[in-house]
DNA sequence: CTTCTCACG
DNA sequence: GACGTACGTGAGAAGT
């Protein structure tokens, strides 16, 4: 890589995915700070500061398997398929191991379609011929093929070395004769099937004898035990194809050379930073003595400024415009292992918007800008209709075009040598939003993995303390202040698109981005650990990112004429209503105005109970309406009709037709995951998790929701979920029965809180019991009970009174909610979520409570919010599993929106209810209900 | 750019 | 005794 780098001498290939599992098994059990298992994690920091020193390597990498199916698979199906899946416990551990390579400035190598065995195997045979000394560190008997005189095998855990006689042990034979062997006695651990009834003692024999695997194929007739004789015929083909299982492929297309294994130091500061915030207190003097820094067990550094003070400082971007130039950065992030990314395009909208440039940074202050489209409209990519009488002068229209667009490298080209460094499992790509560019990226064939991103990561730290755009962030942490997109593109009418912008203005916006997104990161990740969230941001919001760009990008069929129809429909009766509202009145006025009709209904026509809002405007809210048409005026009664209608029209049928995408003729929402406090996700543009349903006029909105041909749409959605959790965290038992005996939950607590049978209950019992139960989740008020059910206060009260006798212990874990608050300023889920809480000591005794109630409901509503979260990225691979062709596409809190092939619903809905329901163990039984139908009103 | 109203869980 | 509240969102229209 660099000119003073010298040959390899002496490189050790780290087996990281058979380390991890040797680890985990043979250490106890381990946590860091915030309780995420790390036993193996840590056996792999000592074993790698361990290695350092005993092996004294030049060149050393760390390889890992990828958790797809492996090119074996294509010929051997059953290859490794009854691998049970790895202890829950591991599973945080998987990304953990990777951040430590990283800590210790080692490659990360993992090939998709490869297992980490054949990656070994490459590298070790190109190490061997450039006359390097190779040390394996594995005692993976799959291995032992490799050995030679110039490579030879390491048991870090037993600390033994495995040359030719040690294979000689195990096997019977030599290393080169290992495959043949093994061929013939298979292996049921990863299902390699062999010849039945030989094992490794009769095979080693039967190829010390014959020579190897294909002569005694071949002579297999001259055996003389007549039962060994019969299966070595009837299975030579098994014996061949095993064999093909267990020969590794030495010849995997890697892109990093072995030369690019040059051992380096570590940043001793950023690995005692990794290892202080996962606990790992007995190597920080280790380390200290090997590398030096000054960050101490805490992770605080010795000046007391902390590691992460990360001064900005003006770099000099590259601005890349050939091929050569764009080589070298890719081979630049490819030695990192880690870059940010981010694009440039013309829209907000990730599904319309196109690609115009992208930035890549890989070290601070190291970054480059890729324009891609400059000066190119979209006649460049969409051919416009020809037309005439616009042809001014002579001039060739070809000239005047290339003269105003920059030279840059073709789309086509620069995605195709970006492809494999974007999708590489090896290398960590991090963004500031990265679903957007997700989307943009797959939109042209890249799945774009492994992902960090370092918005996610400030909402899971901060909540929503603070926003979590770049331009905040940047001032928050690096108290730096970016070029706004404004300063390029300039605002209002006149705002350019960005490939409109000038190169070099671009070039310093865009690398800068990219630049900034890197620092944040070295600054955000490893907070994640220090501050007890790397299982929130690990299992739950960073493996959710790749969930959501998926539902996006495919969005959900929408039916432009049914929309159309509901419009039209709507606006002849608002037509009509309005002029029966203006006889009322007797005067014209906006419907659509409250200042307008609070001066109708309460000066004009001095109707009672007029209130004024804070800013002094009347009241005119639906219940103020609704109290007057109760006394029987009819103009409240009829404005009521034409609002509804009124938001029907214009912020659902019309609204939603605007949002068809034209290339799909589908709507894509885009979900904010780090807008909403709790942990839920929000949706907008359109937002699609507010579509009426309540109304029978609004339901009607949901049958323009409609599957794809063929197809049918899913709605699965939990039952009870918030007040199935309430059952759980504060231990009610009365509840926890109900909802285990399959009781209707809110008869049920009717009839213990009124003392009536659940047999004929009245249904206005019924309803006052489910008020009160969804009171209890908001942070019960007798007030809010009061108003909700049109009842006095004091009878609220009373109401509040008897649930509270009836469920002990709902009192106790509201008390210890507000108090928990109190003390730390923020509550948890039980998934470890933390949801800050706004005002909880706040002198104003109003937003005290506001504050109290909210921290009540919080672990309620984002402990299910992380419930969904764990289904939503479970169930994906749960239908690719089954062999099924259904997609998720919506998610609305508790319910899930799945479009399904006509012939696999059923299967389907039982993949997608057991996942749901397996999604959270707790007290309490989770339940999900599922229907299927052609339209999203059908299904529901 | 803020306020009001209303759609959802 | 009065305050003015149910928890969490996003969007359209009016009125500054």
């Amino acid at each position: 890589m660099t000119d003073t780098a010298q040959p390899p001498r002496r490189v050790v290939l780290v087996d990281g995915s058979g380390f991890i599992f040797r680890a985990f098994h043979a250490l106890p059990p381990m946590n860091s700070p915030d309780g995420t298992p790390v036993n193996a994690v840590y056996g792999f920091c000592t074993m790698l500061m361990k290695l350092r020193e005993d092996t004294r390597p030049d060149h050393m990498a760390v390889i890992f398997d990828t958790k797809g199916k492996s090119f074996r698979n294509d010929f051997y199906p059953d290859y490794k398929a009854h691998r049970p899946p790895p202890p829950e416990e591991l599973i945080p551990q998987f990304g953990l191991i990777r951040d430590a390579v990283r800590a210790f400035n080692l490659p990360s190598i993992e090939l998709e379609g490869y297992e980490a065995d054949d990656l070994i195997a490459t590298y070790a045979r190109q190490a061997a011929e450039q006359g390097a000394d190779v040390i394996i560190v594995s005692s993976d008997k799959d291995l032992m093929q490799l050995v030679t005189d110039r490579v030879e095998m390491f048991d870090a855990m037993k600390n033994r070395t495995i040359r030719a006689d040690e294979v000689m042990e195990k096997f019977g034979v030599a290393p080169d004769k290992v495959i043949d062997v093994q061929a013939l006695a298979g292996d049921p651990v990863d299902n390699v099937p062999g010849v039945p009834g030989i094992g490794v003692k009769t095979a080693a024999q039967l190829i010390t004898e014959y020579g190897d695997l294909d002569t005694l194929l071949e002579r297999a007739g001259e055996i003389k035990q007549p039962k060994r004789r019969e299966k070595l015929l009837e299975n030579a083909d098994m014996a061949r194809v095993s064999r093909d299982l267990v020969r590794l492929k030495t010849d995997v297309p890697v892109t990093l050379p072995v030369d690019d294994f040059d051992l380096r130091e570590p940043d001793a500061d950023v690995l005692l930073s990794f290892i202080a915030t996962h606990g790992f207190k007995s190597l920080t003097s280790k380390v200290k003595a090997k590398f030096g820094g000054t960050v101490d067990e805490n992770g605080i550094t010795e000046a007391g400024t902390g590691v992460n003070d990360v001064s900005v400082t003006k770099a000099e971007y590259e601005l890349v415009q050939d091929e050569e130039s764009l080589k070298k950065w890719i081979a630049k992030a490819d030695y990192e292992g880690v870059l940010a990314v981010d694009t440039e395009t013309t829209s907000l909208n990730a599904h319309q918007a196109r690609l115009v440039g992208i930035s890549i940074a890989v070290k601070p202050g190291e970054a480059c800008y890729i324009p891609l489209t400059h000066g190119m409209g979209d006649e460049e990519t969409e051919p416009k209709a020809a037309q005439g009488g616009f042809d001014f002068g002579s001039d060739p229209a070809g000239d005047k075009e290339t003269a105003d667009i920059p030279k840059q490298i073709p789309v086509k080209r620069t995605i195709e040598l970006l492809k494999p460094l974007l999708e590489d499992r090896g290398v960590l790509k991090i963004g500031q939003n990265i679903k957007y560019d997700k989307i943009i990226f797959a939109r042209h064939g890249i799945d774009v993995a492994p992902i960090d991103d370092t918005m996610v990561l400030s909402y899971v730290l901060d909540g929503t303390s603070h926003g979590h755009g770049m331009d905040e962030l940047a001032d928050l942490h690096l108290g730096y202040k970016t070029i706004k997109f404004t300063d390029v593109a300039g605002t209002g009418k006149n705002q350019l698109t960005f490939d409109q912008v000038p190169l070099d203005k671009a070039l310093d916006y865009a690398a800068e981005d990219a630049d900034i997104t890197l620092r944040l990161h070295r600054l955000l990740k490893p907070r994640i650990a220090q501050e007890h969230m790397a299982s929130v941001y690990e299992t739950l919001d960073r493996p959710l990112v790749p969930v959501l760009a998926k539902m996006e990008a495919l969005g959900v069929k929408v039916d432009a004429d049914k929309l159309r129809d509901l419009s039209s429909d709507f606006a002849t009766r608002m037509a009509a209503l309005e002029t029966t509202i203006h006889e009322m009145a007797g005067e014209t006025f906006n419907l659509g105005s409250p200042k307008q009709l609070g001066e109708i209904l309460f000066e004009k026509m001095s109707l009672p109970g007029g209130k004024k809002t804070k800013t002094g405007a009347w009241q005119t809210g639906a219940d103020v309406l609704e109290a007057l048409a109760a006394q029987g005026h009819d103009l409240p009664e009829r404005l009521l009709e034409w609002r509804q209608l009124s938001k029907l029209k214009s912020t659902y049928t019309d609204a939603l037709a605007n949002h068809i995408n034209p290339q799909t003729g589908r709507v894509h929402t885009s979900y904010g995951q780090t807008n909403v406090n709790t942990g839920r996700l929000s949706s907008n543009d359109p937002n699609l998790q507010n579509i009426p349903i309540r109304s029978e006029e609004g339901r009607k909105i949901r049958t323009a929701f409609i599957a794809d041909k063929g197809c049918k749409l899913i709605s699965a959605d939990y039952s009870q979920i918030e007040l199935r959790l309430l059952a759980h965290v504060a231990e009610i038992d009365a509840l926890r029965n109900a909802f285990k005996n399959g009781e209707d939950i809110h008869a049920s607590t009717a009839s213990k809180v009124f003392g009536v049978p659940i047999e004929g209950m009245d249904p206005m019992v019924r309803r006052k019991a489910k008020a009160i139960n969804f009171g209890i989740i908001y942070g019960i008020s007798a007030f809010g009970l009061a108003n909700q059910l049109g009842i006095p206060q004091k009878e609220a009260k009373e109401f509040i009174e008897a649930y509270f006798e009836i469920y002990p212990g709902i009192r106790d874990y509201m008390d210890r909610a507000k108090e928990f608050a109190k003390t730390h300023g923020m509550v948890r889920t039980l998934f470890g979520r933390k949801i800050f809480i706004n005002g909880i000591n706040d002198k104003n005794g109003m937003r005290r409570s506001f504050g109290e109630r909210a921290a009540i409901n919080a672990p309620i509503q984002g402990g299910a919010a992380d419930i969904i979260k764990r289904a939503m990225i479970a169930v994906p691979g749960a239908l690719q599993d089954a062999g099924l062709k259904t997609r998720m596409l919506l998610q609305v809190h508790d319910e899930l929106i799945f479009e399904a092939p006509e012939a696999e619903t059923e299967q389907a809905v039982k993949v997608i209810r057991d996942v749901m329901e397996n999604a959270a163990s707790l007290s309490v039984p989770l339940i999900a209900d599922a229907g299927i139908g052609d339209s999203w009103a059908d299904a529901h």
